[in-house]
DNA sequence: GAAAAAAGTTGAACAGCTTCATTTTTATAG
DNA sequence: CTATAAAAATGAAGCTGTTCAACTTTTTTC
């Protein structure tokens, strides 16, 4: 019987709620200010523990590995390059090599805002060696939504009549998507690589395949 | 002033190199034994030392990293790799898509003969994540050379006249390749998923492309 | 063939991620 | 308001990869 009890606690939840979520906010607002200053390698879990004023065994209690804390940064970031994606896909501008490079290089543009290339290699690295973990399957989902993102704009060109109507969007699209992705693994495996030499590689790879699937009729 | 010591020494290196020859053997054999029984991360360097009858201090003479010692073994196995895709290349079968999924079948059909996906996951991580070790070099080039192939297999189909001659091979290889390493990748991530299904998902992606790369003369 | 030098081996010490038994805090019941 | 239960925080201990100063073996020198 807690009618009354009920009702007065709605407005606002409990102290344990507000602790938790304060709690994990701290954390990975530290993480993200740690990592992105010293390295992820460099921050020990006790560094992020005293930044976040909670025990080490505490961090372990919002996250189960130290790469789940990288990878919910990651996280973040690349929800922000699906949004900075979407009128892109939705209004692509006219060509297909233009349209698809466009969508491609707004991805690369904004990989490096927030996360360095050693951030990224250890989150990739992560995603592949832990797939089963929360946040592992968490970055797998990205992977899918962003190769939804090419197929979404190839089907768009299709409607607009920009690409041959007979061709296997999906497929096209996941293709692209491996082939941008891998590049831009070797990108931030490689600490001299320029983003210009990425998008040049990448450029020489996407625009004869975007000259073969565009209807012809185009001017 | 050693004329003749040196001449007696000729026929055979002297006992150190032998024995270092020989210990460096034995490291790399308890490393493909162990890792392929019990898998990569549960096998642990004392446990290797005692396989191969040296120290702990030891197996790092040899090696910079546990995980040098993994990209030693994958190192093996990609060479045979290359060597049974060399005849495919060098004549391949009749058809674009039947040529090019032959050579990136025989990568995948021979690929978890010797190393398990497990095995795969962690070398591929750590190839990502050092790529400035010695092994890690050593890794990105058996890369390349995969990729290479990829790119003969479509010189050689150009100058067979089946496939059109106007085309970049090699930036159409390294798209080729880039896409097939993908989801080779995204096959070892998923303990569920089968040969089959990688393959099935792969000539969805390669066929299209085959039809649209093929000179149009042919039958 | 003995002494000195060079090369290589060794395992204990160290570092950082992770676990878990204990303690502290918050919620619920009477 | 006290007692009980549930939830969460804590930090010391454990585990494993890695380092390094001391030691041993092999080679070179005279």
């Amino acid at each position: 019987m807690k009618l009354f009890i009920e009702v007065s606690a709605a407005p606002m939840a409990g102290l344990r709620e507000r602790q938790k979520a304060d709690r994990e906010k701290r954390i990975l607002q530290a993480a993200v200010a740690r990592f992105r200053a010293d390295g992820y390698r460099a921050v020990r879990i006790e560094d992020l523990a005293e930044a976040a004023e909670v025990s080490v065994g505490t961090v372990y209690n919002y996250y189960r590995t130290k790469g789940d804390i990288l990878i919910a940064t990651v996280t973040m970031e690349v929800e922000e390059v699906l949004d900075e994606g979407e009128p892109l896909v939705a209004d692509p501008p006219d060509g297909v090599a233009e349209a698809v490079l466009a969508l491609i290089f707004s991805y690369y543009d904004h990989s490096l805002e927030y996360l360095s290339k050693e951030m990224w290699r250890s989150a990739m690295a992560l995603s592949i060696e832990a797939p089963e973990t929360p946040n592992g399957r968490r970055y797998l989902e990205l992977d899918r939504r962003l190769a939804g993102q090419v197929t979404a704009l190839l089907e768009t060109l299709q409607a607009r009549g920009a690409v041959r109507a007979d061709l296997d969007a999906e497929a096209l699209g996941q293709l692209l998507f491996n082939n941008l992705n891998m590049e831009f693994i070797e990108f931030v495996k490689d600490e001299g690589m320029t983003l210009a030499q990425l998008r040049a590689r990448v450029a020489r790879q996407v625009r004869p395949l975007a000259r073969m699937i565009a209807t012809k009729e185009e001017p």
